[in-house]
DNA sequence: TTGGAAAGTCAACAAGACTGACATATATTG
DNA sequence: CAATATATGTCAGTCTTGTTGACTTTCCAA
């Protein structure tokens, strides 16, 4: 059985292949666990991703209005107006007519709401924490400076402005 | 309008709930990112995710078995096995009959599959690579080192194995 | 005032996950 | 050898979450 553990980088100025491997797999496992957490906690309210994205987003950015929404989470309107009809329905949403233009929607969580966001972020939370705890700050650094460099040039304007906008709790 | 920039860590020893909900969302709109490019390229070949995942392993660890692929993806058999049916099919993927257990089938890659796995795994190193060299190698290993510790447990295991029984091409 | 654009909703469909039941071939064990 | 367990494949049905297309309501500007 022959290994290629000797195959050094070819192609590459500055990253092996097999380190854009490491991380390209890194990315797929670790979103798994990422996400583990909060799906476990939603399987019990009947919930899906979708609903804790939503959910996160008005949280987040407070009154912001369905098209806001629509473009932070990159879906189409009709896919994000199913999820969101079943959180106003049972009252974790509320979704108040625009002041100035009363074509939109203005979307806020009910407290019933706020207790699910805190469950769930304190669960995704915890594991972030847990991460960031055991590889130390340097290292934290170095974790967020790649992903903000993996982001499509068009998500970057959107994060930037929901961080400017954003008043978490 | 007031912005919560100045409000500091409580709750926490060591990383603030703002660093946090900015790594949480990191993680969100960096998956985007890192699935973006191969999800263009399937689209051509009306494949989706499911069938780009298959491919990455088989050819990771050329000759496994489908129930070790299946320990890696994570999946029910018949959630796979539609997934790989169609790649057989096509002749991107070949089973043979195991020769020490003829119950088992171990999975290859034909020449065919092999292209497609080529032209999907450049896309994604190449974003990979653009993002590992714009943050710099130290970033790397933080961004590895953080990423690491948010797998899970089992998780972990996995990818090592990985790591050792692959040999990329 | 009227026509177009924007916001939201309804309906139908597709991908890809899931569960449950069952078939077949092969291995292992009593 | 017979019985049981394991590995794989398949059929059927459901769920979530994405898609397109068509429609209504509201706003704004020519």
């Amino acid at each position: 059985m022959q290994h290629s553990r000797n195959v050094k980088p070819q192609s590459t100025a500055f990253a092996s292949d097999e380190a854009l491997l490491h991380g390209i797999e890194l990315m797929f496992f670790a979103y798994r666990g990422f996400t583990q957490d909060p799906d476990r906690i939603l399987d019990n309210y009947a919930y899906g991703r979708a609903h804790h994205r939503a959910i996160h987003f008005i949280n987040r950015t407070s009154g912001l209005t369905v098209n806001e929404l629509l473009g932070i989470l990159g879906v189409t309107k009709q896919s994000l107006n199913r999820v969101l009809r079943q959180l106003v329905d049972d009252g974790l949403v509320e979704s108040r007519v625009g002041t100035e233009d009363r074509r939109q929607r203005n979307l806020y969580l009910t407290p019933k709401g706020k207790l699910l966001e805190t469950e769930l972020s304190e669960a995704q939370r915890e594991r972030m924490r847990q991460a960031y705890q055991n590889a130390g700050p340097e290292a934290v650094k170095g974790f967020q400076k790649v992903l903000e460099e993996m982001l499509d040039p068009a998500l970057r304007e959107i994060t930037e402005s929901i961080r400017d906008i954003g008043h978490g709790d």
